[in-house]
DNA sequence: TGCTATTCATTCGTATACGAATGATTTCGA
DNA sequence: TCGAAATCATTCGTATACGAATGAATAGCA
């Protein structure tokens, strides 16, 4: 027999859960950093590169979850704004050395706290150990 | 003093958790498909619109979580794709009314199997009640 | 009834997100 | 060492995703 094909709720389903989740965070986190502020996967790149000093463009997409053209224009936009700079790679000319400047430097100190404010929220539904275990779980997941 | 600005692991945040398991999913779901086949969101449309026989644009979106700009260019596709049907509602003409067609009813009953085996890929890390936690956690902050 | 508020759908602009293809460069193995 | 394989970055095309603005139509209320 077939594995029944009536029970299909949409709503029950994982990726429908992790879509919607997804959604609801970004809005709470767009909300949160204000006007003009990054989006999450800007500020993503610019803690990965607070953290690193300099990195090559494909490594800080690796660590921050980004494939090479996804990376290309977040870091675009970034050096548009004048959060991070960019140079040749003097050894290996493929590549492309990205860092901070004082800018972004600053801009990633005063958010830190705002963008912890949002993961607060969005979490916020759950107890605390409710929320560790979410996080425990969906660590494993990815 | 301020809240320690030393420990903020991105690896740890909700928010990307969510974005990362999100595109581990959607990859396993699309590869699950196959060529050509529905996206997640695609396919979340498919399966409301085979439950209600019949919906409004802004309604399917709401059933599944699109706003209507996104809703309007899934829809498109869908259509062109000759998997669902509009037509002018009669009574409120601000209204486009959808529904399946015989290939998108079709398609529908041919995919559930695969839908739930993306479903289970992504969990497959997880025991099944540490499965059913995380859809239960999940639920609740959405 | 008549007017305001709401809803519906669309369009525009911006921002991820990824596959595929490409050219330049570097690495690595025979 | 030299040629194949791998890596880096870029570009193109497609698909969500959402804010904001718009015009048409309906709903709701005084």
């Amino acid at each position: 027999m077939p594995p029944r094909s009536e029970t299909y709720r949409l709503e029950a389903q994982i990726g429908h859960l992790l879509r919607r989740a997804h959604q609801r965070h970004v809005a709470i986190f767009i909300a949160e950093m204000g006007e003009d502020g990054p989006t999450p996967t800007q500020f993503a790149a610019l803690v990965k590169l607070g953290e690193s000093k300099e990195l090559s463009q494909n490594h800080l997409g690796r660590l921050t979850g980004m494939d090479p053209a996804t990376t290309k224009g977040v870091v675009t936009r970034l050096i548009e704004r004048g959060l991070i700079e960019r140079a040749q790679d003097p050894i290996d000319k493929r590549r492309v050395r990205l860092r901070l400047s004082g800018e972004g430097l600053a801009l990633v100190a005063r958010l830190i706290d705002k963008a912890r404010a949002a993961t607060t929220a969005t979490l916020a539904p759950l107890s605390p150990s409710e929320q560790r275990r979410l996080i425990s779980l969906l660590g494993r997941i990815v």
